[in-house]
DNA sequence: AGAAAAACATGACGCATATCATAAAAATTC
DNA sequence: GAATTTTTATGATATGCGTCATGTTTTTCT
């Protein structure tokens, strides 16, 4: 597969959880060092450029990780349960968040204290190789996304986006769409209206239908043709 | 400062070595498991798609890390001495290449094992966390990178690789650039055309000064203000 | 349920940037 | 050191895509 395909597009969906790698004891010191925290849908979990104290997993929900820009942010990933967020603050001299974190759907979040994440980090290795791994996934996901943004495009990225949300996040060709259009321009780095124009011609193609914010991807082959394409 | 700057473009250059943090037998084991290759200017290191059998230490020497693309390669990063490369190559079930990489000058490199490398990482949890703390600040640069490359235009882009140049791998004002045009285009993510137009158009403006291979940024604060305006 | 706000939709227009063509200069090769 | 290749340079043209304006539909709020 390709490094630029669709499935490098969005998020990293990494099925094994990393707290099944501690032990008894030191599930029980997360447990007794972290919080959960529900979040309703549309809420804000964390915000660019405040501290972080604490790194965050999601235990429940749909998430969108963004940069704010002006006028218009860029979606680094659509974010399913079961995976962490925010390890980027366990980088030494930066405790601030990268970037913000939003709701799509209701969420609850544990925190975790950082101090308590890094010490786990450095007793247990096993832990510690389990996150090299999933960082190791997330920057490899983030170079096929890089590849498809500054080199393919409007219709092959938005195409990209489309088989990568079917495949990685809905895991069906018929899913009900919580983003708006807006935030797949968000993701596809394009205006508002060209993916709207997109999805039209999409449709008009007989390649996907539309129904309000339930998606279907009827032509497959000419979808992963348009990817790579680009 | 902001994500988006300049700072965050090019390179990922940690100071410290990873290695300072073994012990004497464990960098014997190094010593024995790895060798060290000789790579003259313009030569590839290792090719995309290619097996990984060995993480890469970039002893001596300046190199391009890159995606190949058609017809235009995509630059990841420039990255000087002391830098590890191919960490990916660790993650489980993915024993390729993720990039390219060659070189610009006469480099040395040494190739470890990536069984030793692994083993390392799980019995040091020291060396470990350092490992992560690589891989995190690489992350960091990357979001800014990405953000550089899809929300600014032509002028911005490029204030910021030359920037990013001259903070990070010449650490001067006045250096002498191996990269090629084509290459300034492929990290870019713009024509070889444009870099040129630009580049006269940021002579003539006094911003810097060009001779051939040689560059002088003589107006930083002008550079900074078209970097930060995109 | 009705009002207000947000999201979706569509066309006209303009511009930033790629592409193409051509040529000069510099670097490499034998 | 002459010949070939690569790199740099510049202008003309084409176009992909954003922006703006305006209207409709859907969702949210009270």
């Amino acid at each position: 597969m390709p490094l630029s395909g669709p499935d490098t597009c969005v998020s990293f969906v990494y099925e094994l959880s990393c707290f099944d790698l501690l032990t008894p004891e030191e599930k029980e010191l997360v447990d007794t060092r972290s919080v959960l925290v529900n979040y309703k849908k549309g809420e804000i979990v964390c915000k660019q450029g405040s501290f972080a104290s604490h790194i965050m997993y999601l235990e429940k929900g749909l998430v969108k990780i963004y940069l704010e820009g002006n006028p218009k942010d860029l979606i680094l990933t659509i974010t399913p349960q079961k995976n962490l967020m925010g390890l980027q603050a366990l980088f030494e001299g930066n405790n601030t968040f990268l970037y913000s974190i939003s709701t799509y759907t209701d969420s609850a979040v544990r925190l975790i204290d950082i101090q308590i994440f890094k010490q786990l980090l450095k007793q247990n290795p096993h832990f510690a190789y389990r996150i090299i791994n999933i960082l190791n996934e997330s920057t490899a996901q983030s170079y096929g996304r890089f590849f498809s943004l500054t080199h393919k495009q409007l219709h092959g990225r938005l195409a990209d986006i489309l088989l990568c949300l079917s495949r990685k996040i809905f895991k069906a060709e018929s899913f009900d769409l919580p983003l708006t259009r807006s935030d797949l321009s968000d993701l596809t780095s394009m205006s508002t209206e060209s993916v709207i124009r997109i999805m039209k011609d999409f449709k008009d193609d007989g390649i996907i239908d539309i129904n309000n914010k339930a998606i279907t991807l009827i032509d497959l082959p000419r979808l992963e043709s348009i990817s790579a394409k680009g």
